[in-house]
DNA sequence: GATTGAAAGAATGTCTGACAATCTGGTTGA
DNA sequence: TCAACCAGATTGTCAGACATTCTTTCAATC
């Protein structure tokens, strides 16, 4: 292994932290499913020039945070059952693998900041800042991702994050949602610290089976 | 469900189809790996203004297909080992996935539209065009995904594909490695025709086992 | 009254030109 | 030999402009 420890600052540009701002907008539920994301308006609030935001909604839209339809410009896509189904079935595919390998692989500093995270959460779960749940959520499948020693999977989950996240925000808003995801986070985080790998793989499978169900109810509630 | 016939014809804007034309000359290997891509000279050779460019940039940028440093610009991203296994691993993920639920639930159309796939292939296998190999694997496999009724399955592995077609390139170039690929994928329609769903993941996963093992054996004697 | 048509207004797609900040490579001096 | 420095090249960013394409409104027609 060759310790190429990637020492160039990198300079934050204008285009980055558009994009940033822009999808933390995004992630908080600012824009409505369907809204259009009109330039010149975006423009002005973000303080940065046509150029500059245009290539940041390029940006989003290859993330699908955003559609962009030629010459009708971008907006919020609207996410139907069908295809939160279908994120569902692929993180599925993706977290029960990361949670397996993440149980042979993680470190114990590693464990650490994921029962910190594990921690986090339960503060959230019982808040009632939806927002702050849906982060820590996301901070414990991030450290979970990080150690699965394979990072194509986490670069395939952090493409699904955004969709992920909003589909959680909708469950998490459920009456008792929060608490059982705590208990389930806590079997996996169980698991893996025991280096248990099939137990991992399990308890992932049990914690999407029902978020997947509350996410459906949240889904029907809502309509 | 609602028929939504969407009948929207999108036209052509010079984003797309510089978006397009880039993809195209990264798939040919136009651009050697860890080459730098100068605005200016594909301003020139596409003909198109910068800002358009640099739109498409980021949208390539965003699929992973190059890479934008801050104030370095974009470049082409030289790919490691380590990356091609994680990559090889999330395919099986993938694809094992695809062509199971395939099996199962792909139309008689499909079917011959894959089978087609799959004559085309045979016949590149047998030519000398490296990239008629590749884009004939890549169309047989883009079938399989299509059909395998979870659309995000699609649309990841379509993330994933430039770097696949990149391995492919390579390890189909070595001696009979096109001929045993093509064994391979008749075993994989074979089972898919058969509507074995077992089978499809048996095939599918001894096909990607052989396909790792040969770009890997061209990995190491390319370098 | 409902539908069609036209026209005004808004928004996008694209280009040109510009300039500061940054990087790169080579030259100079110690 | 090595360090500092300088010039050219390249990128990041902006402003302004204009043609094209929606959208919406309003009037005219059936």
């Amino acid at each position: 292994m060759k310790p190429v420890l990637n020492l160039r600052i990198s300079p934050r540009t204008v285009q980055q932290e558009t994009v940033e701002k822009l999808r933390q907008a995004i992630f908080s539920g600012l824009f409505q499913p369907g809204a259009r994301l009109v330039e010149s308006q975006l423009c002005a609030e973000l303080g940065v020039s046509r150029p500059s935001l245009r290539e940041a909604l390029r940006s989003l839209e290859a993330e699908r945070l955003i559609e962009i339809i030629p010459n009708r410009g971008p907006s919020m896509p609207t996410l139907t059952w069908e295809e939160a189904t279908a994120i569902y079935e692929v993180r599925e595919l993706l977290e029960i693998e990361a949670a397996g390998r993440c149980a042979k692989l993680i470190t114990k500093e590693k464990l650490a900041a994921l029962e910190a995270s594990l921690i986090a959460f339960r503060e959230a779960a019982s808040s009632d800042d939806s927002y702050a749940r849906v982060m820590a959520a996301a901070e414990f499948y991030a450290i979970i991702l990080a150690n699965c020693g394979n990072p194509i999977i986490e670069e395939v989950h952090r493409g699904l994050l955004a969709r992920i996240s909003f589909f959680r925000g909708r469950s998490m808003s459920l009456e008792g949602r929060a608490q059982s995801s705590l208990v389930e986070m806590t079997q996996i985080y169980e698991a893996i610290a025991a280096g248990d790998e099939k137990a991992a793989r399990k308890a992932a499978h049990r914690h999407l089976v029902r978020a997947k169900a509350a996410a459906k109810a949240a889904m029907e509630q809502g309509a």
